[in-house]
DNA sequence: CGAATTTGACCTGCGC
DNA sequence: GCGCAGGTCAAATTCG
């Protein structure tokens, strides 16, 4: 089923490593202490499974995928929907994860249903074939649960009560024809801000062809005037500093050109070499016995040879045969050794990231009574990326998973989100120079990224056998169950040594993002009159949008929560963290974009045991997987 | 019957 | 050198 599954993929190499927010952050010029009233909204945000032959069928339910992946990310606020409860009720993104376990096939097949009874009674056409984003934000303004309600008590026998339903319909109905009216607004903002978003992917391609062409030269400037590797480094981040973005601050050029490394990493033959893993580099026997080594057997001068992928000890030895500098070895091995970890909560026996993997081998690993499951991407033949899934040992509800290399094949929408954290942590992690704020402040952006309505905080792990980039989005009190004061708008670094945060406030947009998300959940309906007291109200909510158009960072914001690349990717990374329908989330699920808060935890996922008692070598638990 | 998973064996590197 | 631990392989098994 791995090969020529029929995904629809984005033709894009570059979406699938950069995400628009992380690209826009490195250009955004700063935008100074504004505070925003920004709308958006997560009441809906779900990406509803469809299935055009069969509304009771999953499409994946056999493993297979489909020709054509359907999972209309519906952002679609909605104010005439006829089902919140429903909607609310249920399950999140159910069919993206179409690698499940096979048990969930039941529920995926009710959700289906239920998704078309919905889609039905609202006369919502159905979505296209092929990968369908609905990025229309039909603004909420209106407490629509009590109008809905309203509404459907329109057949009460009391005639006065019926007119003033009618009237109230009526309000309604204007107040829906005006949000129409603000969603093109809105579409058009998108529209500017792809084209922008292009722009500036043309040029950092640009920035990376120039970047990697300094590096040779400097390489070679170095080998023959003995200038060390970091030298070179220094001079160039010198160069880059004082040249292309001489208004930026440093922050923002190093900032790109070290997420421009990782793009070329993940996009150039070069960094699939430097992030192919262990089987390459395996054992002759290994060697001639496996297929993937077989056709990775032709890529030579990899640095690795002989060295297998994960663990500690297998850190590539440097100078064997390579005529590449030691320095830039050790980067290639940092780059190959980087990882990013990603805690969350599920039951699931495996987060949902939109790739497609086989589980290779399982092991008891030290300090831990849950297994470690190995799975291999096999969504292209060769792929390097591996991941680890293990259960924390302290909390088994916590799920593990950890990721190691770049893909080297296009990636479906859904899988981009995090394909773009990997690659992008990776990157962050091969510039070695990068002061610990930069990593702090770029990991948090992923985080923030990925999951706009977290405040969750990425954790570097400097001691671990590898550099490790920890998401943990394992602490989930729902904003929309605890909801924090209004105008509080949680900045996400209060130490001092994150001031550069306050330097480049484009850096707070996934902060400020998900910050709208959840105020703008709260005029949704979820949150009644009661929680509106005090707060502000959804018309100041509608003027700040009105006057965005002078204002950029809400102009971006705006445009961003209609991005459909945007969207999907945290619709990718949403399904990720809470699609899985039987996943507790504290007790709470009446939401559809359940919001994860995470905080600093203890770093990598190789150091999370914190008990001496060995489980002995190859052996295998009873369970099946490390989930149980 | 093919694909995916399971699981015992094996390899490698590190620490003592 | 030996044991340990992480990681991987591949035959056997299970599943659809």
């Amino acid at each position: 089923m791995a090969k020529g599954s029929g995904l629809s993929f984005d033709p894009d190499p570059i979406k699938h490593f950069l995400p628009i927010p992380t690209v826009l952050n490195s250009f955004l010029e700063p935008h100074h202490n504004q505070e925003h009233h920004l709308f958006s909204h997560n009441k809906f945000f779900k990406i509803e499974p469809f299935s055009s032959s069969s509304s009771m069928e999953s499409p994946f339910k056999n493993r297979s995928p489909p020709s054509t992946i359907q999972f209309p990310v519906n952002l679609n606020c909605s104010t005439t929907h006829d089902h919140e409860e429903e909607v609310h009720n249920r399950p999140v993104i159910d069919e993206l994860d179409f690698f499940a376990d096979k048990k969930d096939a039941n529920s995926e097949d009710t959700t289906t249903a239920n998704t078309d009874i919905e889609r039905k009674e609202s006369n919502t056409p159905p979505p296209e074939l092929d990968f369908n984003i609905n990025t229309g934000l039909h603004l909420l303004t209106a407490n629509t649960y009590s109008d809905q309600s309203i509404v459907e008590d329109g057949l009460s026998p009391n005639n006065s009560e019926d007119k003033r339903t009618k009237s109230e319909l009526a309000v309604l109905q204007a107040e829906l024809e005006r949000m129409n009216g603000e969603n093109r607004r809105l579409r058009e903002m998108l529209n500017q801000v792809t084209n922008n978003y292009s722009t500036l992917q043309v040029h950092m391609m640009n920035m990376m062809q120039q970047q990697q062409q300094q590096q040779q030269q400097n390489q070679e400037n170095g080998q023959h005037d003995g200038k060390s590797t970091e030298e070179v480094i220094k001079q160039q981040h010198h160069n880059n500093q004082n040249g292309h973005h001489g208004g930026g601050g440093q922050m923002v050029p190093r900032q790109f050109m070290d997420l421009g490394l990782a793009a070329a990493a993940a996009t150039g033959s070069e960094a699939e070499e430097a992030s192919l893993s262990s089987s390459e580099g395996r054992s002759g026997r290994e060697k001639s016995r496996s297929p993937t080594n077989n056709m990775e057997s032709g890529r030579e001068d990899s640095p690795e040879k002989g060295s297998p992928g994960w663990g500690p000890n297998k850190i590539p030895r440097l100078g064997n045969g390579s005529n590449k500098p030691a320095d830039q070895q050790a980067t290639e091995a940092t780059m190959r050794k980087a990882r990013v970890s990603v805690r969350a909560r599920s039951e699931a026996p495996m987060i949902t990231d939109g790739c497609q993997w086989r589980k290779y081998g399982q092991k008891m690993a030290k300090g831990n009574p849950c297994p470690r499951a190995y799975y291999r991407c096999t969504m292209a033949a060769g792929c390097p990326v591996r991941k680890q899934v293990q259960r924390c040992a302290e909390d088994r509800t916590i799920l593990i998973t950890t990721y190691e290399g770049t893909h080297n094949h296009p990636l479906p929408p859904a899988a981009m989100a995090m394909a773009s954290t990997t690659s992008s942590a990776a990157g962050m992690l091969l510039s070695g120079s990068m002061p610990s704020a930069d990593v702090l402040m770029n990991s948090n952006f992923f985080a923030r990224t990925l999951l706009p309505c977290s405040s969750s905080m990425a954790t570097i792990s400097a001691s671990a056998p590898f550099p490790t980039v920890t998401l943990d989005l394992t602490q989930s009190p729902n904003p929309l169950q605890f909801p924090r004061p209004p105008n509080q708008f949680q900045v996400p670094f209060s130490n001092p040594q994150h001031n550069n945060l306050l330097a480049n406030p484009a850096a707070l947009l996934p902060q400020i993002f998900g910050q709208a998300l959840y105020n703008q959940s709260k005029f949704s309906g979820l949150q009644l009159s009661q929680d509106l007291e005090g707060q502000q109200h959804p018309s100041t909510l509608q003027s700040s949008i009105h006057t965005s158009n002078h204002n950029p960072l809400a102009d971006t914001v705006n445009a961003l929560t209609n991005d459909p690349n945007f969207t999907a990717a945290l619709a990718a990374a949403i399904t990720s963290l809470i699609g899985n329908p039987r996943q507790s989330n504290n007790g709470t699920n009446n939401t559809t974009a359940t919001t994860t808060t995470a905080n600093n935890n203890n770093g990598s996922v190789t150091s999370n045991g914190n008990n001496n008692n060995s489980n002995g070598n190859n052996k295998v638990a009873n369970s099946s997987f490390p989930g149980n």
